[in-house]
DNA sequence: CTTGTTATATCCTAAATGGTAATAACTATT
DNA sequence: AATAGTTATTACCATTTAGGATATAACAAG
């Protein structure tokens, strides 16, 4: 390998794709950008320093930028396409991050937003995304459209095999809550026995022993994740 | 976001996991490392220039580091933890590369080596990986272990799904081929006739018409992909 | 023409999947 | 206190899928 310092650098970033469920919806926390510069809604990110890890600026960026922290993360993938950025070279390290819906919405103030996110089925090759708030499009800023799409086919894919579907729930939940995450994500209904059945022989989530509180006809029993045995 | 070049920049590098398929085991092409410098093995890879595309610098190392072209790659994920390369701060983005047996023994010459790559199964988390070559383990450079040990689980996990498989085979192949190639990746045996039925229910490959010849008793039929249609 | 070996097809069992219908449990109302 | 209304949970069935054992077919070599 040659000597470090010889070429001239790229920029590196993060940029996160904050994701949650509400009212049935798939949604994703977007910030304006601001004038004069790249137009559009983009997804929060942020350089990464020298000094700092992955993981370190992602948090960084968590918690200057959006103001939340203790949420799950995960990396994505890179986009280093030319061009992708007009102001200069910059390569992007996608993460998803997933956290319950309050927390979101509290975070989404000033130029923050949180819209729903939509990615076509389409032979199960995705496409770009497409972003609505109260009825009318957003436009995205740079690729993000096109990642976006990734991150939504990503999510889709993971659903049966891992457990980020848990990390959009609060602590304790009902599996009808479960539920209706998967059929946010998947944008199509699910029978529920079914459901039900597979969820519970996974073996992840064990009953409190609680019920639900509050709603007007049977309560559903709560449930909340093993704890790694 | 502020000035691009505002801080110190970390390196951007790709490295490569070049993976064949050879006497029913899984083969990484690997570099061994000049003395005085990191000690060890290593997986081909360059920096990333600021005009160089992450794909466009994958093809140049393919070409100038390791003699081949025309092979299938993907990106896996990048890493950067600090001080995972003691020269500097270098993130890597690690692509997978998928080829044919001969011609990857054909690129291993002078410092590059064709090498067992050795993953346990161990509650589908992987672990890292071990490298040997007739019969002696090998050390590897920096992260590469645990790289190569995301590398196989991550291959693992595509097997089903995907069709790099095929990348790993000629042009025309029999059904024992395919399976041959997946129970290297798997390290475990498969059975025939649920293997074939799955396969061509799939509807990928298509019979040439021709069968395989050289054989000592009954000649299999040879297959190919279907063009997409 | 026989034998050895592998390719391919047939069949069976068990498990997972997708769904419908019945029952249970609770709230709210009368 | 009884009843209606709604949802949670269970029971059950039909279909498909996976895994595997066995039989048959096809070719080369002697």
């Amino acid at each position: 390998m040659t000597d470090l310092s010889t070429y001239a650098k790229p920029s590196v970033a993060v940029d996160l794709a904050i994701m949650t469920v509400l009212d049935g919806r798939l949604k994703v926390l977007l910030v304006r950008r601001p004038e004069g510069d790249v137009a559009g809604y983009a997804m929060p990110g942020g350089f990464v320093r020298i000094e700092d890890s992955l993981e370190t600026t992602v948090e960084r960026v968590l918690a200057e930028k959006v103001g939340i922290d203790d949420v799950h993360f995960e990396q994505l993938a890179t986009y280093g396409t030319l061009g992708r950025d007009p102001r200069g070279r910059v390569i992007s390290i996608v993460y998803l991050a997933l956290c319950s819906a309050d927390t979101l919405q509290t975070a989404a103030t000033g130029g923050r937003v949180l819209v729903n996110l939509l990615v076509d089925w389409s032979d199960q090759i995705g496409g770009p995304a497409r972003v609505n708030r109260e009825g009318s499009d957003l436009s995205l800023s740079f690729d993000h459209a096109d990642i976006l799409g990734d991150v939504v086919q990503r999510l889709r894919g993971k659903l049966d095999y891992s457990s980020i579907a848990f990390a959009l729930l609060p602590d304790t939940f009902t599996l009808r809550a479960v539920q209706e995450v998967h059929e946010a994500i998947l944008a199509r209904p699910l029978t529920k026995p079914p459901f039900r059945r597979k969820l519970l022989d996974r073996g992840l989530i064990q009953p409190t022993g609680a019920l639900e509180a509050g709603g007007a006809f049977r309560p559903a029993a709560l449930y909340e994740l093993k704890s790694k045995d």
